[in-house]
DNA sequence: CAACCGACCTGTTCGC
DNA sequence: TGCGAACAGGTCGGTT
């Protein structure tokens, strides 16, 4: 499932690939699941008018939306559980769940695949009045340690929860939040205001510190995560984890047993030996 | 309002 | 071996 570091590969290779492209057409296609993608639209011819004969500007990333400046407008795009994005030749034929396709003038076409339907793509204003409510980029800086600290003094609620909230912290879901939790050595089920000064700043350093790793190695393609970048490839991530999906097997910090709690139905992925 | 939880989806895995 | 149930989780909307 894409967050930040799979979005941010798709950014810098839609960045490289379709910047300057002017897109000849844009075709949704009739399915149900294809008008829930774009369903801020209700009518999709409408959104296929807005982006036919726009130029792609640049590439940019709110926390899980990918955003492509247009001449007139902006499209964000949001992944879900299991969207992607492919450039593919215009001839080839579209891989099953395609739901909206971009042609573009330098040749290739941008489409977006999602069997499960739970992204969506939508045209708006360059001000993204819909993301006004995104909360901090984990990498842009703005998550100060002092900002974090208050940002968590200031909740009574699990720290995997915070961090996976969108207004709160933006790009963090299921895989990374576990990640970072492991590099901070911080149970995910601690409480937000009971974490002191010395445990923040570990989790201020994790942040960053995981996402980038992530993105080095571009992206996480786990089991059940099918994430695949621009060309249909999978991410490497997946071999460098160290609780995410590795319930049962030993912590490589401490050799203590990886455990998978449930919880409000999702699983967090801990070592009881490591984070405390 | 803050916190929590079910619904939305389909491909894959698990159990009988 | 086959079939149905369980599972996966990002976000929205309803509830407490």
């Amino acid at each position: 499932m894409p967050e930040l570091p799979e979005v941010e590969v798709i950014r810098q290779d839609l960045q490289a690939e379709v910047v300057g492209a002017t897109i000849l057409a844009a075709s949704v296609a009739g399915s149900p699941n294809a008008r829930r993608v774009v369903r801020r639209h209700p009518a999709p011819a409408a959104l296929e008018a807005a982006l036919a004969g726009s130029r792609i500007l640049d590439v940019g990333r709110r926390g899980k939306n990918l955003v492509l400046r247009l001449d007139e407008a902006a499209l964000v795009v949001h992944l879900g559980m299991s969207g992607q994005l492919r450039l593919a030749p215009a001839g080839a034929p579209p891989a099953p769940h395609t739901h909206v396709v971009l042609t573009l003038d330098s040749g290739p076409q941008l489409r977006y695949v999602d069997p499960r339907a739970f992204g969506q793509m939508f045209v708006t204003t360059h001000e993204l009045p819909e993301l006004a409510r995104v909360g901090p980029d984990p990498l842009d800086g703005a998550m100060t340690a002092h900002r974090l600290s208050s940002l968590l003094a200031g909740h009574r609620m699990k720290v995997k929860a915070l961090l996976m909230d969108q207004r709160f912290v933006s790009g963090i879901g299921n895989i990374y939040s576990d990640e970072m939790l492991f590099q901070a050595r911080l149970h995910p089920f601690r409480m937000c205001d009971s974490l002191v000064a010395s445990e923040v700043r570990r989790l201020h350093r994790a942040g960053p510190q995981v996402l980038q790793a992530a993105i080095g190695h571009r992206g996480t393609s786990a089991a059940d995560a099918q994430y695949r970048d621009l060309r249909g490839r999978v991410g490497e991530h997946g071999g460098y984890l160290e609780v995410y999906q590795r319930g049962g097997q030993a912590c490589r910090r401490c050799g203590a047993t990886i455990q998978r709690a449930r919880w409000a139905n999702r699983s967090a992925h801990f070592c009881p030996g490591c984070q405390l």
